[in-house]
DNA sequence: GCATTAACGCACG
DNA sequence: CGTGCGTTAATGC
């Protein structure tokens, strides 16, 4: 599938000096700490900064008016830019930006990233990648959200998350700071008790294994498999 | 039937 | 000790 890819990776093109000139020209900005929890923005405030992730997982969200939910986004981690709102004119709106673990990022005023953007090609192509990327992997989200029944969704939200997160041990995945079952339900359109179930389905089927803090994958394939079969 | 929701007891941190 | 989790039964579509 696509996800195996590693897509958000910046393009290997760029020179071995990328990561070194974009640290350079943010090292400036203020470095803004958070803790499991906070809130980095918070909604109905215009968008004024963006963000880039230093370190942590960060949970973008969108309340709705006549709704009273609250939707989530998009999980984002170390090496992504959050925020693009403020590059265009928007009006203070429902968005806001939470800290899934102990987040550190960078924060840039609109401005002054704009004026970076001109001066440098390479951070140029990276926002431009940042937001094709984020573009199709809403799409996609879409796509699957239509297509697939609530444990798909659930073990697609799995595959993703291993795949922006997880740290390989052997044959095995890891992912630390796993959400909370109602976080994961929130980023899948599904409900808590659902995953709570098939979590413990897949770990009786020793497909995963997991605790509050972490996630083990012990079969990647078997997880995949899981897309493929109907129930 | 499949999925969300309520409800409740349990236990992790 | 709080809140996150696991399970079952009820309800809805």
């Amino acid at each position: 599938m696509s996800h195996s890819s590693l897509a958000h990776a910046f393009p290997p093109s760029s020179t071995s000096t990328t990561g070194d000139n974009l640290n350079e020209l943010l090292e400036n900005f203020p470095l803004k700490n958070f803790k499991k929890g906070a809130s980095i923005v918070k909604e109905g405030q215009t968008p004024k900064h963006i963000y880039y992730i230093q370190s942590g997982k960060v949970l973008t969200l969108t309340s709705y008016p006549n709704s009273e939910k609250v939707l989530a986004n998009g999980l984002f981690v170390k090496g992504e830019f959050v925020n693009f709102q403020a590059l265009t004119n928007s009006q203070p709106d429902n968005h806001s930006v939470k800290a899934l673990s102990k987040v550190s990022v960078r924060q840039i005023p609109t401005i002054a990233f704009l004026s970076l953007m001109r001066q440098h090609q390479f951070l140029n192509q990276m926002v431009i990648h940042n937001i094709v990327r984020q573009l199709d992997q809403k799409t996609t989200h879409c796509h699957q959200t239509v297509l697939y029944n609530s444990n798909q969704r659930i073990v697609q939200f799995l595959l993703d998350y291993v795949s922006k997160a997880g740290e390989r041990v052997g044959y095995e995945w890891v992912v630390r700071d796993f959400l909370t079952q109602a976080q994961i339900a929130l980023l899948s359109n599904t409900g808590r008790q659902t995953v709570s179930t098939l979590l413990n389905d897949l770990r009786r089927e020793n497909i995963i294994h997991f605790t509050r803090k972490y996630m083990v994958v012990r079969d990647l394939d078997l997880l995949k498999a899981y897309l493929l079969k109907a129930q």
